[in-house]
RNA sequence: GGCGGAGUAGCUCAGCUGGUUAGAGCAGCGGAAUCAUAAUCCGCGUGUCGGGGGUUCAAGUCCCUCCUCCGCUACCA
């Protein structure tokens, strides 16, 4: 009766808030899979925690100052501003395909982030934690970094490069500095306190021994141009790009005001980031957060990369793989779920087209889908489309608490600590426990000489596949929806498989 | 150079604080079934647990050492 009041209550009584976040891309090319493969998983963490209860907000977006942003853009012959907009538009374009479901696509351009970041500067000023100093060294444009003179090495012709091999040169400008130094024990003491911190431990300890070694002041601000955000009350300034991304986090949320959004969702549950940006997220960042008197975020996880054949993809060897192509070749479903079966959260996993179809094909095909498919047939062509009640035998019983257990149990667990590879193993290992019940019982044979008990079993099975979908919707959102539809419609109608099996084909075109 | 991780069946990996014949999935081989997407089910593994040494009644699991790979980090030049 009163609509609004009612969706008001509702959202009030969805349980506790949960705040996720990716890092933001910099899109100064094309999305990768390693942009999708972090998407995602950040996509199913959300859906996973959603389907518990939480009151989720999921964000995502990118990253757009920088010089290396100046630098595209002007080989694409645009203006930053219009470049970013257009490859901004390419990577939410990504999410939509690949049902990366977020609450907010944040854009370090528009001027709610501007507002953002420049808050949180004055913030860490009005802290005493900045001063005006001046940045001499050998930059490298190409790895936005400076270089210390023993960092560097000779190239051929005996110019400088530095350790990643690209061309550096002497650069010396006013800059602004943070007092990094200063939070040094204060980052230890949180570390210590929070153990969850930094995720996995792996990455934890990089972190600590890291910052044990000490801590430098950090330069952040830049003259030398202008694509960025201004630095406030010191014109001639804009920030340093990664003060400027990282402050997306609460940017979205409202800050500096102290919003609805912020009050409930900050700080946030976990930053999903890949393993390269660990130090930005754990060390830096917390500093920053700590100047502007602002709360820390629960987590930061830095998940692995994806390997293209067990080789580190780069443009140079030209085996990067477009995600467009991934989801188009193989569905969006099924590349989501090996994404998250095939690789253990937090390690390297590798990525081939053999892989995909294999691991498809056995589990979400043969496995799964055909599950489905033969109960729901049987169901269509024995039953009228009528679906019964589960059976009550020894069998029957069994067969739904094995599932119901990993299902409502072993599955959860596992996808709260960000293990989805085992958790869907355990999901899998419950579709093999109906296949086997389905053999055992063989309904196609009580067909004819028991149709009572028949009915009992396909009605088992049907629960249990209910079960099944239900639990692994996060993973495989569009395809659990229609098949959970298809389950609620009465009488069932002639079923279609669900999953069809992937052909692995002849990779003609300039493959290698 | 320092710190950390890894090296277990053809492949990918589980094996927590040491304890019955070292496990799983995939692939392979054999069989059953035929409702279903030629999908499913059942059965089958004599693996130097990287090499060597040691502690122990007992080590994949602890200690020492060596080899290989990876990550973080430092430095020399």
């Amino acid at each position: 009766m009163k609509a609004g009041t009612g969706e008001a209550r509702a959202r009030l009584a969805m349980g506790k808030p949960f705040y996720i976040t990716t890092a933001i891309s910099y899109p100064n090319g094309r999305p990768h899979i390693g942009h999708a493969y972090e998407a995602i998983a950040a996509d199913v963490i959300a859906r996973f925690q959603r389907a518990q209860g939480r009151d989720v907000r999921f964000q995502t977006g990118t990253d757009e100052h920088g010089l290396k942003m100046v630098q595209a853009a002007r080989e694409a012959g645009l203006e930053p501003r219009e470049y970013a907009k257009q490859m901004s538009s390419v990577f939410q374009e990504m999410c939509d395909v690949l049902e990366v479901n977020y609450d907010r696509f944040i854009r370090t351009s528009k001027s709610d982030h501007y507002r953002a970041s420049q808050a949180i500067w004055a913030a860490m000023e009005e802290n005493g934690d900045l001063y005006l100093g001046r940045y001499e060294g050998w930059y490298s444009v190409r790895d936005e970094a400076f270089y210390d003179e023993s960092e560097l090495t000779a190239g051929e012709g005996g110019e400088k490069l530095s350790p990643q091999g690209s061309p550096v040169e002497w650069t010396a400008e006013e800059s602004w500095f943070f007092k990094l130094s200063a939070y040094q024990q204060k980052l230890l003491d949180h570390y210590a306190a929070n153990p969850q911190f930094i995720q996995p431990d792996s990455r934890r300890n990089e972190v600590l021994r890291f910052v044990e070694g000490g801590l430098s002041d950090l330069s952040i601000s830049r003259t030398s141009f202008d694509w960025g955000v201004p630095a406030p009350g010191h014109p001639g300034h804009v920030m340093y790009v990664w003060l400027d991304a990282l402050t997306n986090y609460i940017t979205g949320l409202g800050y500096p005001d102290n919003s609805v959004l912020f009050q409930r969702y900050w700080p946030a549950n976990v930053h999903l980031i890949g393993k390269d940006v660990v130090r930005f997220h754990a060390v830096y960042w917390p500093a920053f957060l700590m100047s502007a008197g602002i709360e820390l975020p629960k987590m930061v996880y830095g998940h692995g990369f994806l390997l293209s054949s067990g080789e580190k993809m780069s443009k140079s060897v030209g085996n990067v793989v477009d995600p467009f192509v991934l989801a188009e070749r193989f569905g969006v479903d099924p590349l989501r779920y090996f994404l998250l079966r095939e690789v253990p959260f937090g390690q390297d996993g590798s990525y081939s087209p053999e892989a995909i179809v294999n691991r498809v094909n056995a589990e979400l095909a043969n496995s799964f889908g055909n599950l489905a498919q033969r109960t729901l047939s049987m169901i269509f062509k024995n039953l009228g489309g009528e679906v019964p009640p589960p059976g009550q035998a020894a069998d029957d019983l069994a067969l739904l608490a094995t599932v119901s257990a990993v299902c409502g149990k072993d599955v959860p667990a596992e996808f709260e600590r960000f293990a989805f590879a085992t958790g869907l193993e355990a999901w899998m290992s419950a579709v093999f426990a109906c296949n086997a019940y389905v053999d055992a019982a063989a309904p196609w044979a009580l067909r004819k000489t028991d149709p009572e008990r028949m009915a009992e079993v396909l009605g088992t099975l049907f629960e249990a596949i209910r079960i099944l979908t239900e639990a692994v919707e996060p993973v495989i959102p569009g395809s659990a929806r229609k098949l959970l539809d298809f389950l609620g419609s009465r009488p069932i109608a002639q079923p279609v498989p669900i999953f069809p099996r992937l052909e692995l084909e002849e990779e003609g075109e300039a493959a290698q």
